[in-house]
RNA sequence: GUCCCAGUAGCUCAGUGGAUAGAGCAGCGGCCUUCUAAGCCGUCGGUCGGGGGUUCGAAUCCUCCCUGGGACGCCA
């Protein structure tokens, strides 16, 4: 199926085609058909700047050429009106009758795509601690990228990675058996969220007893070990407590511990001795470690550019492991867990329980922060060494700028805030950043004292839906400076904002069936309302920018196609009564809401926030 | 030192080759006897960090510089 705008720059193609003909000329190959949604409604609902581009060529005024394109254009059925503009823009007015007729007809032979198979790993909180608001921006980043590859028809298979073997979870463990701390806290996580940061202030304390930990993690049925495995899951089901308030779930949890024990780096390591750039040093600051050289460069400048897979004690290194989990995503490895259920729809590799079909996928994506970059380098690096070009390139990694702390915030949590930064670092070693779940009980607080109305949906809910949506809006390499005032504003650009569109267009639909609402009206009026050609276009862009979407992986385009079909509906709603209007007008009006109404909820399914019929 | 990201309204951010640079918040002024005022309408506010270049056209592309953040560890 493709899109109205589509089948227009095809039109506008085939008419510039036949204009240079006729003079003797052929397309240029570098140029290319661009319509647009132009921002001003009075340049039209489409717009073209096909004019300005052809007018080296045809050695003629761009106006010359739109007007003259404009003839070839007007008898197209779904256009009502072709303007020439200076400079030379062809601003196209659509039908609208024709179009919803149009669309009608269309979305009956509307085709499923067949699917390829992406794994998208996304949260993979270390599980020592509770988690925090930088954490669960990665994780909304991830959920709203499965629910959209879903939507595009993709078989979506979402894995959290549980590093139960690293330095913090080692930490948390020292802490629990040496360094006896009191208070009184909720959960576990939070207690351990203490626990880490005391151990962490103490000078040389850790380093004493990390080593010893690791390796007893390491090993395994040991008290340590046993101790370790506790601490991860205990910590790891309330992460995943906290990420359910949010909409957001699982396919797999994927163990490091499994990963070491099943034995995935003996292969991976079989498969790298082969290469020229994995070798063993015998000298200089690496010597007796086995590391992954750069390709290109000569080992010029101060820093040595190569990474370390195998330490010189024969411990592996966290990209070592990722290295063998990558292969294992692809199906290039001939190992395989085997899997337990951890939850209701919810499994965990294990080194018992059953065989199951994970993994092997076409393409794969990495939800993690932007100062990972170098490390992401290094096992595409390591695949494409191995000669998986094709694994290499459709490995990707989802970058995105960390969340930090407005000053305002970072005092309130006992930052020392003198020295006058604009924003302050979250950081789980020094105890200090926002938990999700202390978070999401303010703003529960905050939205049951402001709330007009308790219909519909609980406040806590709102809550989740209004932090969900915050996160997502900005651009993946921005980094949010979070405040909580500006966060709790539940006011214009806001997921409650969307949400009370969607209650609203719900109420005036009340007792419609799907069936009525999808019926074309057999009149529309004669001149439409700014409020309500303004709507109109907007929802026929839907399709192209959900596509666009999902291409550019652009999750604010997103966020803001539905803040503005919300913020058009509203005014639409203010302007244009719909029940109390003439029967003629009534209905198309209520076929308006009804569009209206069916694509903001599916903006909203993607964005993982509720649509609400009452609130 | 090398590389990456950012610098746009008082604040937080959109906008990556097109038409008069847009939102939200904050400020100011209006609108509830009419479908949900968590709303709507109006208004104030910008030499797009600076210089140079490419182009019919630059916030957007190239180049140099300034400022802030990050990566480069036998951490992850």
């Amino acid at each position: 199926m493709i899109s109205i705008r589509e089948q227009l720059a095809e039109e506008i193609h085939k008419a510039a085609v036949s204009l240079l003909n006729e003079n003797g000329l052929s397309w240029p190959e570098n140029k290319q058909v661009l319509v647009e949604q132009p921002a001003r409604m009075e340049h039209g609902d489409y717009a073209s700047n096909i004019a300005m581009q052809l007018a080296s060529t045809l050695r003629r005024s761009p106006m010359q050429i739109a007007t003259s394109l404009k003839e070839r254009l007007e008898s197209w059925p779904i256009i009502a009106q072709v303007d020439v503009v200076a400079p030379g823009f062809l601003n196209f007015f659509l039908d609208w009758k024709k179009w919803a007729q149009f669309v009608e007809e269309e979305k009956k032979d509307r085709k499923v795509t067949p699917s390829q198979k992406i794994v998208i790993e996304h949260t993979s909180i270390n599980p020592n601690k509770a988690a925090h608001i930088g954490h669960l921006r990665n994780s909304c980043i991830g959920d709203t990228l499965a629910r959209l590859y879903r939507r595009a028809g993709y078989q979506v298979e979402v894995h959290n990675y549980i590093d139960d073997l690293g330095n913090q979870v080692a930490d948390t463990v020292a802490g629990l058996l040496y360094y006896p701390i009191k208070g009184e806290y909720k959960r576990f996580g939070d207690f351990c969220w203490d626990l880490y940061a005391q151990v962490n202030k103490e000078e040389g304390w850790l380093e004493e007893r990390r080593e010893a930990i690791l390796q007893a993690l390491e090993e395994g049925e040991n008290n340590i070990a046993w101790t370790g495995l506790l601490v991860a899951e205990k910590i790891l089901r309330e992460h995943l407590e906290d990420m359910a308030a949010f909409g957001i779930d699982y396919d797999l949890l994927v163990w490091e511990s499994d990963i070491l024990r099943e034995g995935f780096w003996a292969a991976a390591f079989e498969k790298l001795r082969h290469s020229p750039l994995f070798v063993k040093e015998e000298t200089g600051p690496y010597a007796g470690c086995y590391v992954l050289k750069q390709p290109d460069t000569e080992g010029e400048g101060e820093q040595n550019p190569d990474k370390v897979l195998v330490r010189s004690n024969g411990i592996l290194t966290y990209t070592a492991k990722d290295i063998a989990y990558h292969l294992w995503k692809f199906g290039l490895l001939d190992k395989d867990f085997r899997y337990t259920q951890f939850a209701a729809n919810l499994w965990r590799s294990d080194q018992h329980g059953e065989e199951r079909s994970f993994g092997a996928a076409d393409q794969v994506l990495n939800v993690i922060d932007h100062r990972q970059e170098y490390p992401q380098r290094m096992v595409k690096l390591a695949l494409q060494t191995l000669g998986y070009e094709k694994e290499a390139a459709n490995l990707h990694h989802v970058s995105y700028g960390v969340v930090s702390l407005s000053p305002e915030t970072a005092e309130k949590l006992g930052v020392d805030t003198s020295d006058g930064r604009s924003a302050y670092p979250m950081s789980g070693r020094q105890g200090i950043g926002v938990k999700v779940s202390d978070l999401l009980e303010q703003m529960e607080e905050t939205v049951e004292r402001v709330r007009p109305r308790k219909e519909g949906i609980s406040s806590r809910e709102i809550a989740a839906a209004a932090i969900r949506y915050y996160l997502l809006r900005f651009n993946l390499t921005t980094e949010i400076v979070f405040d909580l005032d500006r966060a709790a504003d539940l006011h214009g650009n806001s997921g409650v904002y969307l949400m009370y569109q969607h209650a609203r267009a719900s109420k005036l639909l009340e007792g419609i069936s799907e069936e009525e609402l999808n019926k074309v009206p057999s009149t529309f009026p004669e001149d439409l309302l700014e409020a309500e050609r303004a709507l109109l276009r907007h929802i026929a862009n839907w399709p192209d920018t959900l596509d666009q979407i999902i291409k550019e992986i652009n999750i604010p385009l997103l966020t803001g196609y539905a803040y503005q079909l919300a913020s058009l509906f509203s005014s639409f709603y203010n302007a244009a009564p719909v029940l109390k209007a003439d029967e003629e007008v009534k209905a198309f009006r209520l076929w308006l809401v009804g569009k209206t109404k069916s694509i903001l909820k599916e903006a909203l399914e993607l964005i993982g926030i509720p649509a609400p019929t009452e609130m």
